[in-house]
DNA sequence: CTTCTGCATGGTGCC
DNA sequence: GCACCATGCAGAAGT
């Protein structure tokens, strides 16, 4: 048996030589005995290399011989990385291997390592095992039968997956806690299974799959839902080949009900059937809504099926689509996105190549992102029912496994996404784009002016002063602010004409379009044909301020709101803002941009400040924010002022009735003049009046 | 009117 | 070029 032990949390891979009987290999067999287990000497070939280190990491034991393997006796899809499929005896024409034993995965979590533990038994003959004496509910009694015929016949083992091992020639000196398990060759598809539907479970998942049991779980195979899949039609279309290969036959369309287990324990009974498409087939499994909502799976999540064996039960595993950093470094072993494992993976296996792994924090989901402009966005575009998957594209995830994924990442201003706008491909959008929204939207950000000709009312709120605009914020032209060397400020625009930069004003709010010919401010640079007032050097000085400034500003956005995870969507915008205000404070910016009010203070938390541009992403009636909070406050002391005023007018009427009825009926005409003469003198103020009652009621009664 | 069902269509990736 | 598969769509069935 060879074993190793890694500290890293990847448990002990277990080997067992007793029940690994021959590798098939260019029509030789390699025999591994217990005693003589042969190193495969694999030379400079990518996987070999991988298979090695594999190797010699399993052998903890330095006296144990080590495997011999001439480079051309391995077959590279023999072996891979958390995959073990080993072919038994039978051999194609050409030399490639026929037959596989399926790849098992023994959760053993009785061993007394604290880290997740994991055996990988290589399997001889658990073909007849493949079969689902649990899962078949009404096919007829032949069905195992059927499956057992057809997990014994020989099927082609999927082509080597290459770019993994090369990942692991990459990554010589760790043990990635992903895997990427070849699925077992076996069942009735001969069809090779595409790498993206190759099972990527972690030990967490085995463990969490297998239970308390000792059952061996055998990964079959995953898919990340698309739209239709998660959509409420609950169908779940099954990729042809894992249908055929790891289902059971049908020949008719009805299909047959397929028991299925999910990791809490609960039993589904989906329908597994198929729609003839073309001349092919179209496989899915039906009633898998009430599934999908029990693990509140939605488009961009995956799933995976298992098989516990010796039993035979089909197991159906899922990885949420949440790809955070710090769910990755807090959960290590834990696959956070399906649709973007493949950065997981790979920012795990290469985590020593700083190129690779700054990369994968570029590619981090707007879902779990720090950026609170990536989650407002994320917010925004999972609005749109979750189709937003935030996902590469499934070309992508191919070409990590291809090892085509190096090049591209050593070029990461190269857009990998092709094409958001296609029909297909309008849910993939890629981090770069993603990247590319984000500087939209700061610079949307720093287009905001609240309207030049109004003038904001205070309104003072538990000694703190607020800022009431009543028009929303506008677009309008970006300008630069800068201090000057005297320690005045003043303000630079661009003129949209000739793009010469004018002097103006501080407190001047520009309309979106400006010339030169709009600037009052300075007669003698009112025309384009007037001279630019600062030298070239200046301007670039200016413009390179202006950026570090802006940079510097999303560093501050960032680094709070990593500080606290939890905060997100406004209370992310509300102290960005703060942070904004201060960074504008620190008294070290001579340069910065009017991304807010001019006469916003620090800690300003007004709507105007935080909300964002589009209006989404409004809190909960319940949520206690600063921001909420501050809103509540402000609206019960725009309630109570009204409601001062309203008194106020309503004394004053009664005041002047009194003075024109006379004393003597004063009580009288006072009780009834307050509807009479809020009614008729002003319906509006009597509404207002009826609609604050209502206010006061509901706040009372909180 | 909504949901379900069966099939068709077209984009995309693989050979 | 072909096969796969995500999704659209029309008719049927249900509410």
């Amino acid at each position: 048996m060879i074993e190793d032990e890694k500290p890293n949390g990847f448990g002990i891979v277990k080997i067992d030589a007793g029940q690994l009987h021959s590798i098939s290999a260019d029509n030789q067999l390699i025999t591994i005995s217990n005693e003589n287990l042969k190193l495969m000497q694999l030379s400079n070939n990518a996987e070999s290399i991988g298979l090695r280190q594999l190797l010699q990491l399993h052998n903890d034991d330095s006296s144990r011989s080590l495997l011999q393997m001439k480079q051309e006796e391995v077959l590279p899809p023999a072996i891979d990385i958390g995959s073990t499929c080993l072919s038994n005896t039978n051999q194609a024409s050409n030399g490639s291997v026929q037959a596989v034993k399926p790849a098992i995965f023994k959760a053993n979590i009785s061993e007394t390592l604290p880290q997740t533990n994991l055996s990988i038994s290589l399997g001889s003959s658990l073909g007849n095992q493949n079969v689902f004496p649990g899962s078949v509910v009404d096919e007829k009694g032949k069905m195992s039968s059927v499956l057992q015929q057809a997990s014994k016949s020989l099927h082609l083992l999927p082509k080597p997956p290459k770019p993994v091992l090369a990942g692991l020639e990459v990554n010589a000196g760790m043990v990635p806690q992903i895997r990427v398990a070849r699925p077992p060759v076996e069942g009735r598809g001969r069809n090779q299974l595409l790498p993206r539907y190759w099972p990527r479970i972690t030990d967490k998942e085995l463990q969490q799959i297998s239970g308390d049991s000792n059952s061996t779980i055998v990964p079959l195979f995953e898919k990340v839902l698309s739209a239709s899949d998660a959509g409420r039609i609950g169908r779940l279309v099954l990729p042809k080949a894992c249908a055929e290969a790891y289902f059971p036959p049908i020949s008719q369309p009805e299909g047959l009900p397929l028991r299925i287990q999910d990791v809490k324990g609960k039993e589904w009974v989906f329908q597994f059937r198929f729609w003839p498409n073309n001349n092919s087939r179209m496989y899915v499994l039906e009633g898998v809504t009430p599934c999908m909502q029990s693990m509140q799976l939605q488009a961009g999540d995956t799933v995976t099926f298992s098989r516990m064996d010796p039993e035979g039960k089909l197991v159906m595993g899922f990885r949420k689509a949440t790809n955070n950093a710090v769910v990755q470094e807090n959960l290590p072993s834990a696959i956070p996105n399906g649709t973007l494992s493949s950065e997981s993976l790979f920012s795990g296996v290469f985590e020593n190549l700083p190129i690779i792994s700054g990369y994968s924090g570029l590619l981090q989901s707007p879902k779990g992102s720090t950026d609170p402009h990536l989650n407002a966005l994320s917010k925004h575009l999972s609005s749109t029912g979750g189709d937003i998957s935030w996902n590469k594209s499934g070309k992508h995830e191919d070409r990590i496994r291809e090892g085509l994924l190096l090049p591209s990442m050593l070029t990461p201003e190269r857009k990998r996404t092709r094409n958001i706008g296609s029909k297909s491909k309008r849910l993939l959008i890629d981090s770069q784009d993603a990247l590319e929204l984000k500087l939209t939207w700061e610079e949307a950000q720093d287009l905001l002016r609240p309207p030049p000709s109004i003038k904001p009312s205070v309104v003072t709120i538990e000694d703190h002063d607020f800022e009431e605009y009543d028009e929303p914020p506008v677009f309008g032209k970006r300008s630069i602010f800068a201090v000057r060397s005297t320690g005045g400020q003043e303000q630079w625009a661009q003129c949209d004409s000739c793009s010469k930069w004018r002097r103006l004003p501080v407190d001047v709010l520009l309309p979106p379009k400006w010339t030169c010919a709009d600037n009052n401010w300075d007669q003698s640079r009112s025309s384009c044909s007037a001279p630019e007032e600062l030298t070239p050097r200046e301007i670039e000085n200016l413009l390179r301020l202006n950026r570090d400034f802006k940079k510097r500003r999303i560093a501050a956005f960032t680094r709070p709101t990593q500080e606290h995870e939890s905060s997100s969507g406004l209370d992310a915008l509300a102290n960005a803002a703060i942070l904004g205000d201060n960074a504008d404070n620190s008294g070290t910016t001579s340069v910065a941009t009017t991304t807010k009010h001019p006469r916003h203070r620090p800690g300003c938390s007004c709507i105007v400040c935080i909300q964002p541009p589009s209006g989404k992403g409004k809190h909960k009636p319940t949520c206690t924010c600063v921001v909420c909070m501050t809103v509540k406050r402000r609206f019960k002391t725009l309630t109570m002022r009204k409601k001062k005023r309203q008194s106020e007018r309503e004394a004053e009427i009664a005041q002047r009735n009194q003075q024109a009825w006379g004393p003597s009926e004063e009580a009288e005409v006072d009780s009834s003049s307050k509807h009479v003469s809020s009614s008729h003198l002003n319906p509006f103020e009597n509404e207002a009046r009826s609609a604050n009652e209502l206010e006061s009621k509901s706040q009372s009664s909180n």
